[in-house]
DNA sequence: ATGTATTTGGAATATTTATTCCATTTCACA
DNA sequence: TGTGAAATGGAATAAATATTCCAAATACAT
């Protein structure tokens, strides 16, 4: 490969071998990065993902760290800052060095900043979620219920089929269940809806339910669920609170607090609990059959 | 002045010439700033003053800096790290840059750690993901593009219809990205395969398209995606490295890096990306309309 | 298969940066 | 104003770090 031209004609210059001026921003040198990260050898390609990656770390670091880092010889970093432009590493260092005036990224400094921006701003929105996942992640692991997550998994685990419903709000959890069982071989069923085929009939004695519904309760949700008792398919549920619907008729009852932001509410807690209990339930199954 | 008197007595400890143990966090530098700060010779309080006042450049400066900024010559600065318990001023800069890169995903120390432990109950597992999600989140504050995210707001909130392509693991991200449109009353379209049937028909000149897309890339996302191009139908990436395919298609790239857990990746941080995005577009949009 | 161009790793070198050391200056006190 | 102890500046040296260069490996085209 040839970098220069290559470069060069990304740039539609025409002029091969001219040389490149350094990115004089950091934005610039986002915008060089993404420009010829387009096709590079795999080498370069490392080095471009862990930049990519680890740009804030760059004002701190010597060469010999970015390349481990990206696991690649010092060497394949100093090609690498040439090919966005840079002199050498040292050059490329000084933009990020100079720009490191505004004090440390740490979280809680780089989370006000965000915050500051104009109220409505993208990443003060951004900032507001982040914190309010964080927030509903340390509520998770100081109030979820042991007791209750030890329950579901034992039942999941002895489970033929394992079905998965949710709804609107829920859908998205109840179909990532569905991804990991998928991924680690669970039978499991996604009950989605498609057609108004509700594949009732699918639920059957020995089978388990994961139900995961949240204020406003989805009708089809609270249906398949009642069912489910009707047929001694045990029920876990996820949802909000311990006196949502259901709560009473379930096996385990997993109730999950997100934090808020304005009207709207994310649901990392919620799948933090979705992904554990899929993974343990997986390793019970795994550990049944050997 | 004897220094090592002086600070001995500081101490308390009453033996002359006792090596002094180097402060362990920035906390306890400033204390130990403070304390040997009382008395001091001129060029030594020169250093003091300058560098209580710009601690936090001490990461990026070699001594150099530091010496020029106190205006004192190099070797003064030297005196005064040893000082303050340092065995030189290389020392004493790890403090600050071990400081500043905290809580990044430090795959030789954290990752071992996450993995290390013996996950076996299943809230030890959950904690593990509550772990990774926290850090996840951290990470995303500190490294997302921030002109990036402007821009995919600018570009779909533009957009007459939004439509949203995910499929596997990135469904569940889709599926909410539709859900929060649908909400808010955005005219969005998910394209889910169901029967098949790809609707790329209904992909139209002025709509708009969100790929979501990480490492094993799909395939249909990627036949969206690209067919989205050639009918000049700007593109929205979620993706997790800025050399992932379809990067020089987009018109902006937000990549996201999860910190794992084993095989395990929960998608946190992508979570608070998309529901930041649809909050941030649909409140574009309904500015726009008043 | 064969030759050519690209890419790669690492050893050799250059450069920058930290650290020590000591001759000189300054200061406190008689 | 002379004397010893402390403080200082800068030159010399050591250490760390960046950078170059080239032989070997690999990919690519024919």
């Amino acid at each position: 490969m040839e970098y220069l031209f290559h470069v060069d004609a990304a740039n539609d210059l025409g002029q091969m071998n001219e040389t490149l001026t350094a990115p004089d921003s950091i934005e610039a040198f986002r915008e060089r990065l993404a420009a010829i990260s387009i096709d590079l050898p795999r080498r370069l390609r490392q080095c471009a993902d862990f930049i990519a990656g680890n740009t804030d770390r760059i004002a701190v670091s010597t060469v010999a760290d970015i390349a481990a880092g990206a696991d690649v010889p010092p060497s394949a970093v100093m090609r690498f800052c040439q090919l966005l432009g840079f002199s050498g590493y040292s050059e490329m260092q000084k933009l990020f060095r100079d720009a490191y005036a505004m004090g440390f990224p740490d979280y809680e400094t780089r989370l006000r900043n965000l915050k500051g921006g104009a109220a409505e701003s993208p990443t003060a929105i951004l900032a507001e979620f982040v914190e309010a996942g964080r927030l509903s992640l340390e509520n998770l692991a100081k109030s979820l219920d042991e007791t209750a997550l030890n329950t579901a998994v034992a039942v999941l685990s002895q489970a033929q089929t394992v079905h998965i419903v949710g709804r609107r709000r829920s859908f998205p959890i109840a179909a990532y269940f569905a991804y990991i069982f998928e991924k680690m071989a669970v039978p499991a069923i996604l009950h989605d809806g498609v057609g108004q085929l509700d594949y009732s009939h699918a639920l059957r004695r020995g089978d388990a339910l994961i139900a995961v519904t949240f204020a406003p309760y989805a009708e089809e949700t609270l249906a398949l669920a009642a069912l489910a008792r009707k047929r001694d398919v045990p029920l876990v549920l996820l949802t909000d609170r311990l006196t949502s619907p259901l709560a009473r008729e379930a096996s385990a009852v997993l109730t999950i607090t997100e934090v808020d932001f304005g009207a709207f509410r994310a649901p990392t807690a919620t799948i933090a609990v979705a992904v554990a209990l899929a993974v343990a339930v997986a390793a019970a199954r795994k550990e049944a059959r050997e």
